[in-house]
Parts: C-alpha cells; structure tokens; sequence
DNA sequence: GCGTTCGATATGTCTTGACATATATTTATC
DNA sequence: GATAAATATATGTCAAGACATATCGAACGC
C-alpha cells in the first residue's frame, strides 16, 4: 500500500524503464531487485524502502535529488528541456525555460 | 544499516533539519515519523522507507525528485544558486546540498 | 504442442518502524 | 562539585510489512 506521496516516483520509474525497452526481468537482472519486487512497486502494491527507489534508478540513469520546495519549478523545467531532447551545456542556469512541455514524459 | 547510496539522502535531511533549527522531537511531531526511528535514519541504522524518506523531506520543505543523469549539474546549479540568492523565510537555506554522487555516465 | 518471455501471485524470511525506555547533554540551584 | 530537571538523542523489543524464491497463466513464435 504505497502512499499517494510516491505515485509521481513510481510513474516516473515505470516510464523510464519502458522507454528503455527493459523488461521487468532486465530491470531486475541489472539492479538486483526481484522481479516480483518491481512488480509490485509498479503496482503500487508495497511501499518500497530508499536503497530500492535508489537502485532502480541508478540503473535507469536517474539520480533522487532532494530539491527545495522554491527550485521544484526550475528543476522540472530543466528537465522536460533535456527530455526533448535539448542539451543543456551551454550553461548551467543560462536555460530555465518555461514549462511549455507536452506529454512525453520519458523522464521525471 | 541504509547503503552507502543513501549516506548523501540521508545527510541532506540531517543538515535540513538543523538547519532550520528543528530537534528530532519537532522533526517528529510535524511527520509523523517517531523521533526514535528519526534518529536510527540519522545514524544510518535502517534503509527508510520512501513514504517516511518523502514526509521528512515535505515537513523541511524539500521534495524527492529523480532527475535524468544528463540534467543533475543544471539542477545543482539552480538548487544552489536559489539557496545562494534567496533567502527562505525563517533561516539559512543555504545548508541544502545535493543529494547525488558524481559518477557520471553516459546515456544509455 | 513446446519453449520463451512477459507481468502477476504464493509462501517464507528478514528488517523496518512503533512504542517504551535509556542515555547523554544542557541548565539551574544549592 | 553534586543533584535535579529539562531537553536531545540513542537503544531494545516485537508486530507489520518489505523483500526473496519459486511458480503461475497469458501472449508470442517455433
């Protein structure tokens, strides 16, 4: 029974991992979590501990990043950015575009 | 005994906390998460659940976000650089550093 | 039919997290 | 310096629940 809380995170992982063609099976194989863990964590079904949410996503190359409420905004921006496939390197801050996004959410 | 991947997370929340000048007992009585299991997550004794890891987070004005490898400088540049720029409204933000390791990958 | 691959489920084990208590640490009074 | 009270953090016990192993049935191709 997983709390409203981490609905956003487990829909972020889910999405990521299938963006990435993975099976559950090859999720599991790469993060050493069980594939009837992920299962259940994709359900919704159990309320997973941190080294878990930490494993999977290293493995679908996201970090968990504790962000101050004030900077939520810029940080989701930044990331839609990069989701569409624009490079940020052109400097740090220089782009905190507006959060003009569409619907392919491939990462959170 | 939380992963050395959660040392950052969990050192982050530390900081917050006395950062803002809250004790484990008013960290507690704003969660919901007992002082006694707050002060075993300081130490590193238990590998926290993610619901309890998101309610610390929220009562110190933090939220739990996965960020897309690729987008994790951008992000600590905006997280540093409101903690620099603004000030929060009761106390030194600036002690929020980044919850991340810096091994750096490519895409995949 | 047989063998794969997919996600979902069953049962057993190990640990978190709640509760009560113990141990500092600080401050005050004598 | 000793004692006590108030505050802050740490530890012990045990039930609820996360996690592990094995298995299930569905969908696909051979």
């Amino acid at each position: 029974m997983a709390t409203y809380l981490l609905d956003q995170l487990i829909d972020t992982l889910k999405t990521a991992r299938e963006a990435r063609g993975l099976s559950q099976r090859d999720l599991s194989a790469k993060s050493r979590v069980p594939q009837s863990h992920i299962s259940k964590i994709e359900n919704g079904a159990v309320d997973l501990r941190t080294s878990s949410l930490v494993e999977l996503a290293r493995v679908l190359d996201l970090e968990l990043v504790l962000v101050p409420r004030r900077a939520v905004p810029a940080v989701r921006s930044i990331v839609r950015g990069l989701a569409r496939g624009q490079r940020g390197s052109d400097g740090p801050l220089a782009a905190v575009p507006p959060a003009y996004s569409l619907d392919d959410e491939e990462d959170g």
